[in-house]
DNA sequence: GTAAAAATGCAATAATGTTGCAAATAATCG
DNA sequence: CGATTATTTGCAACATTATTGCATTTTTAC
């Protein structure tokens, strides 16, 4: 809770209802999370368009980001090593268990480096593995 | 044209108006097509139904491959090297351009090998780089 | 506590995606 | 080629997801 308003604090954001029960969410929570999914576990006590501009706001301050995906869903993780210390460094690799359908961020897993030919010039790279988890391999 | 029909018989779709249209597209485009972007250079002579179920095909069949992104859109493309021969590795890596905003299948680009914690499996890697394309920084 | 600034909820609207079914088109076979 | 069958398409209706303006409420700053 400490430092939950820590967070907002640290980006001038206002504390407000809305914006701690989603943050908490995303503390609490062990992966990615989907607008439904935050819409789902807050039982409608936001609006729709609150959801959507909190994270909007989340995203512009750095405190979540956006991990690709091959469907059209965005999904949003808030990755505790970085965004802490306010600033945001995206640099590992994400998991989508096929079985579970969460994604995880493996923190620890660094992005590999990746050769581009002659002219790219390259600023981020995201690197999205998909299979089973952990947890569902063990759990069968 | 020759190559248009080729590819279709391959894949044992019947030849239609549509689907010719729609496979032209992505023959002569540079980079990957989100929905929208075949709407618009079909200038609607096809329904918004047909175009779903078109792509929807395309990709069941491997001649396409969706591409993750990060803002809720999917974008599709067709990989020349693979898909000619029927069946589809999508083992390159995906292209971002911030200023042109285009998508570039990376053909020659492998995907690196990405080490998992232990637990997990893994079946598909998708990496995405973003930055400015080839284009984009000589063109300046 | 009060005034100013910011965030929220509501309503309306837009954009995007899905399904069933009849009509049109393409493939098959004599 | 022409008729039959299989497939594809377009339309309509509907569902879901996202966006915008504005009045109201809440938060912040003094």
């Amino acid at each position: 809770m400490e430092q939950l308003l820590d967070i907002l604090k640290k980006n001038q954001l206002s504390i407000t209802d809305g914006r701690k029960k989603i943050l908490e969410l995303f503390l609490k929570s062990p992966g990615a999370l989907a607008h439904a999914d935050i819409e789902k576990n807050t039982d409608a006590s936001f609006d729709r368009v609150t959801v959507y501009r909190t994270l909007q706001t989340f995203v512009e301050k750095g405190i979540i980001h956006n991990i690709p995906t091959t469907d059209n869903s965005i999904l949003y993780a808030l990755c505790k090593d970085n965004c802490e210390a306010g600033h945001h460094h995206d640099n590992h690799v994400h998991f989508i268990c096929d079985m579970c359908d969460k994604t995880i961020c493996l923190e620890h897993v660094a992005i590999p480096e990746v050769k581009l030919p002659k002219g790219f010039k390259q600023k981020q790279t995201d690197v999205v593995v998909s299979g089973v988890c952990n947890e569902c391999k063990t759990g069968s």
